[in-house]
DNA sequence: CTACCGATTGACT
DNA sequence: GTCAATCGGTAGA
């Protein structure tokens, strides 16, 4: 498997968020090498409230402005939430990767989550980044090669669109994408 | 500097 | 279903 092109983070954010259910995430870290395939994702756009840029720059969001196919890192009470940024460098829209299905190194994601359960190890966009060991360190990290690293995977073709998790602004646009009958999709299962 | 708050989670009724 | 722990980012004085 390959990573995207940049390319595939310029089409239309939406589109990409659609696009990467089916995809694999891949971290490298000390401890061995990390991967699942992502099954839920919420695509963040620029006339959206709920958008961490929807009132300009700042210093935690900066790397959304920055070139596509980067990595946005931030961290939300005690955890850490991953996006891929998309969009010409200047515009900041981002997909949040909000759950994967876990296929390596499994034992190293028991071990920082500190639980066994299969499902509560990536589940929800705070566990998966525990469970991978994604911190802010990696904001802006590249995509296509190092330490985190997006590859192409086998596109799914039953996925589900709903409203989002969690926001309390732009709730009511439907912007969640998700792998039908998937197990390792958060708790909002269906609903339109 | 202080005050407020959330793209969350885990514990609890 | 409800609720609060917890903390970095942000806005405002």
């Amino acid at each position: 498997m390959r990573p995207f092109s940049k390319d595939f983070y310029l089409q239309d954010t939406t589109s990409v968020a659609r696009q990467l259910i089916g995809a694999t995430l891949v971290r490298r870290t000390a401890k061995g090498v990390l991967s699942g395939t992502i099954v839920e994702t919420e695509a963040y756009i620029s006339r959206d409230p709920a958008n961490h840029a929807f009132r300009g720059k700042t210093n935690r969001n900066r790397s959304m402005f920055g070139p596509p196919g980067r990595a946005y890192v931030y961290s939300i009470h005690r955890y850490h939430c991953l996006n891929l940024v998309t969009q010409p460098e200047g515009v900041a829209e981002a997909v949040l990767i909000r759950s994967v299905e876990p296929l390596e190194g499994i034992s190293v994601m028991q071990r920082n989550r500190k639980t066994d359960q299969l499902r509560l190890l990536t589940v929800g966009p705070g566990r998966l980044c525990q469970a991978f060991a994604i911190d802010r360190t990696l904001d802006g990290a590249n995509l296509a090669d190092g330490d985190l690293v997006v590859l192409k995977g086998t596109p799914c073709t039953e996925i589900e669109c709903t409203t989002r998790v969690g926001v309390t602004a732009g709730k009511e646009l439907p912007l969640r994408f998700f792998a039908r009958d998937c197990l390792f999709v958060s708790p909002p299962r269906s609903r339109k």
